[in-house]
DNA sequence: TTGTACGCGTTATCAA
DNA sequence: TTGATAACGCGTACAA
């Protein structure tokens, strides 16, 4: 492994000017740099990251922690961030929470320990109080979680006003008993859809009935579990409220081998508008979310103050979503009547 | 940022011994032992990895290279090695190639700049001799992608026997005129798949049609233009090969707009077996391919060879394949005859 | 325009 | 059982 000595060595000049060369400094003779980047090459030199990290306090990665990759909304806004930070010299180590408190925690230690220079939160399990100490060590930015009473940039969409559009449409197709299905620990971000999805009914005039509320599912298998349950013992619920197309997508998959028609029995809603979500038969009514946007303008603010530390304001950046109204809500019977 | 000599300090000891407790050596007194804890929790101490990494010459990172987290079979992989390489106390950095050559050299210098201590490559779209001289800094291994003519552990299934069975399948479904649909650069890998597409062909005595074979097929979309193009330029076409699922879905979708009846009318396997081939209706015949297994024995074949460098050879694990047979190859003609 | 010398925070060696 | 000291490889005041 050569080092920045070798080079000097065999360039016949010192660390420091092979450094000016390397970091594109000026105050070097052209011929001099020539003659250092003969040497490196002839070397086959590198310069090392480990020293350059202890060097200069930076790292040049960032970590973003995220629930988990196989839910492909976090699957897209990795994507989209690595793209966005890889733009700017930036790495990304991802780091899966599953949810677990602890291992949120460790991860958020990489900030502590430099091995990162700053951490955007897409999982949000802890309470703020045990998060903020962190910000310390580096700058921390949310995306798609939010809490209200932290201070740091916050990257997300309107859950409560999607979760109560949503709401609002089943019961203009006429639902009656409309069940809630969620997944995932109670964050703030599920407790702003809750109040969306409360808020709705009660503009109808309708009470939000506990019994009707399934708070464990989260993917095809969990949705399929959920329909044999609505259909053994809540034969009344004529709509659904999802926290998700994989689920909602389970559910409908299940309904067609019994006699529920959706969406005329049972009307269905997911959320992210997944790939899945449109080639469903019926195709599923869902919540767009801009993801690569939200993705982006994380990354960006993020590096914004890795760059310029203190610029930036705390500032929430909500997001549009949109309604998108598919068949597994669109009832027949309504449009004669 | 306190550092080891404030921890030091403020114990009274020396550098020396407060590392021995960080580290867990032997040789320091129980009492002296406390101190030094003592110490750090006073000053919310925690070691600088930058330093350790400069030290030790070791980053307990690994990079995982791959074309593109949409691909779902990429976001399964990816989750799977991040949950092992967590189990051992590695990083995962993540690394989206876009099949670009130049992506790739650029991510294989992470090894080079020692960034990372070793390289899974599940993108592999450069030639074996740019990639090796690599190998003098770190280990790589290849997971998924493949290619004889090097020299390092390879963990895959064996594509070319996989497409053969599925090629197979279709034509004793009573395909006549099967189009080949693959999407990506040509790597090895697909040139296997494309071995045993034709191997099939030549066993029941037909061509490899040229006219017939599509390679820019990737994702849903993909799909659907590949229908239009079948139902308008090829329409004695009555089976595909596809290379993935969610071409195949995409078709599949497309196709129930048309008059074209599928398995009837038009074959379709996919390959992956991702959700969203169970989901689709009808569902989708496809390869499935042990992720989580392959995941796993390649974070841990590395890892290997990051504790124990030389003790490992340069294997090949060949993991089993299944033929799912599902509705979109099932011909219901052919059961009655 | 170039070089000297120090420090970034750790750990390993060796002597006490 | 403990500590002084020398690396690890690089960047940068400061001096020349």
């Amino acid at each position: 492994m050569a080092t920045i000595e070798d080079v000097a060595k065999l360039a016949g000049l010192s660390r420091t000017t092979v450094s000016r060369v390397i970091n594109d400094q000026p105050y070097v003779t052209e011929e001099k740099r020539q003659r250092i980047i003969q040497a490196m090459n002839d070397l086959g030199y590198v310069p090392n990251s480990s020293a350059r990290r202890l060097r200069s306090q930076r790292t040049e990665t960032i970590a973003v922690l995220l629930p988990r990759l196989t839910n492909p909304f976090f699957g897209n806004l990795i994507e989209a961030m690595e793209e966005k930070a890889s733009e700017w010299g930036y790495q990304v180590i991802v780091c899966q929470t599953h949810d677990s408190k602890k291992k949120e925690m460790d991860y958020l230690q990489l900030l502590k320990t430099k091995q990162v220079d700053g951490i955007i939160m897409a999982s949000l399990v802890n309470d703020w109080e045990v998060v903020e100490p962190y910000l310390e060590s580096g700058p921390i930015v949310f995306c798609n979680e939010y809490m209200d009473e932290s201070c740091i940039p916050m990257v997300h969409m309107d859950h409560k006003q999607a979760a109560y559009e949503a709401t609002v449409h089943l019961l203009e197709q006429g639902c009656k008993q409309i069940a809630y299905v969620t997944g995932g620990p109670e964050s703030h971000l599920s407790k702003e859809r809750r109040k969306g999805f409360t808020s709705a009914l009660s503009e109808y005039n309708l009470p939000f009935i506990e019994d009707m509320t399934i708070d464990w599912a989260m993917d095809v298998s969990d949705g399929q579990k959920v329909f044999h349950m609505i259909s053994n013992e809540f034969t009344q619920v004529d709509g659904i409220f999802t926290g998700s197309d994989e689920v909602a997508a389970g559910l409908i998959y299940e309904a067609a081998s019994s006699d529920w028609r959706i969406p005329d029995d049972l009307a269905v809603v997911g959320f992210d508008n997944q790939m899945l979500s449109l080639l469903m038969v019926p195709s599923v009514t869902t919540i767009e979310q801009p993801v690569k946007q939200m993705a982006d303008k994380t990354v960006e603010v993020l590096i914004q103050q890795l760059l310029h530390p203190g610029t930036l304001p705390a500032q929430k950046y909500v997001f549009p979503h949109q309604l998108l109204i598919r068949n597994s809500t669109k009832r027949k019977k309504l449009s004669i009547q």
